[in-house]
DNA sequence: GGTGATTGGATAGTGGCACTTTCCAAGAAG
DNA sequence: CTTCTTGGAAAGTGCCACTATCCAATCACC
């Protein structure tokens, strides 16, 4: 198909998408003149990813074309692909915070990974982008005067463990490489805003059942 | 204090504090003299939430002051206040879909919410942003090819239900209903960084697990 | 009481970023 | 042959969260 005819399927801009190809997010059609490229499905597919990305998951660009280079890499085994393109992905910026309440946070998520048995975790530790966002957005409501108990935390984690399985039970379906990094990525990106929503619904649910109208 | 001092202890630039004073985010300080205002411990404790709304939660300023608004609306009562803020928040955009998808998924949504009983949710439908920001964006997996069946969404929304309620519980421990508002609106925007963050960090452990390095 | 620094407020400017617009020459279509 | 369309390059746009510059009043210190 014609670079015209992607971007009707896509719903995208004809300027957007040679953006796209301007900036590596999509990768160039097939030539088939000097003024003529040829599209396919796998650009279709790639095209509604990076709209996903950046519309719905608000990725940078930039960090985008990172992400996709994870996925496409197939010099990477399974769990490095998936990984490396998953820790690529952005996350809120990190309060820069060399203060006491930092220090007495990551004592709290640290003694509580370990009662959580996640040792992975805690061997990683300041490794994984999710490990520090975790700490730096703890300290935050703390300093908000938010303070959420290690047991609590557990709490929270024991149920987001459980969403985790189902997860990677998802990721399961998928036998490529490819497109398991992809499902993990959409899934991470996507998946985030259903789970927000899922969680407010209920909340809305039990707050009238609890207080009424 | 005076607007250096709590430039100072907010850890926000003098100007910055300035353009959110003319923005109307933060109420305007006590006047000691034509040149002179005052501020006390509450604009203290309202800076470090816009900056955690807009830092973290990304929330757009002109958004923070609504959501503040509602916050610090005394005509509402106590379920009307934090709701309003609530459904103030940024949600994703909506992306358009009028297409048979969409029709699909808010199908498979409703029969899902009548199985869990979430009675209220199908009764307000379409009014809550959490609802409508549900079906676009399952709508938006099912067209990029992660169809999620209402089966499996139901096992995601179990564990979200379990979350929701410590969510409410911790809003019980707030008398006032200001700060009730106020912990509701922190809790949403704060606490899904720290639910996203427990939730990769729970994939990464039972990757690793599943699959070892 | 003089004097330099500071304060709050108004106004205009900056930088980043995701697009859009404009142009162009080579091909395709009728 | 002529009219349209195509892909590509370069410059421009719009939004938005700040940030820099001024200014006159007033404070703090000698």
């Amino acid at each position: 198909m014609r670079l015209a005819e992607l971007s009707e399927r896509g719903g995208v801009p004809v300027g957007t998408i040679k953006y796209y190809l301007r900036e590596g997010l999509l990768p160039p059609g097939r030539r088939v003149s000097a003024t003529q490229a040829e599209y396919d499905e796998a650009h279709l597919r790639r095209l509604n990813l990076v709209r996903a990305l950046i519309q719905i998951g608000r990725v940078p660009v930039a960090t985008a074309r990172e992400v996709l280079g994870h996925i496409d890499d197939e010099s990477l085994g399974t769990t490095f692909r998936v990984g490396a393109a998953m820790w690529a992905l952005p996350h809120p910026p990190e309060v820069p915070a060399d203060d006491p309440t930092t220090a007495e946070v990551t004592a709290g998520v640290d003694r509580f990974l370990g009662d959580l048995g996640w040792h992975h975790a805690r061997e990683i530790g300041a490794l994984s982008p999710s490990y520090r966002q975790l700490v730096t957005t703890m300290a935050t409501l703390t300093r908000l005067g938010y303070t959420i108990g290690p047991d609590t935390l557990a709490a929270y984690a024991v149920h987001m463990e459980s969403v985790a399985r189902l997860d990677l039970d998802q990721l399961d379906a998928f036998d490529d490489d490819r497109e398991k990094a992809e499902a993990a990525v959409a899934g991470a990106v996507l998946f985030e805003p259903v789970l927000a929503a899922l969680r407010r619904l209920a909340q809305e649910e039990h707050t009238t059942r609890r207080y009424g109208l």
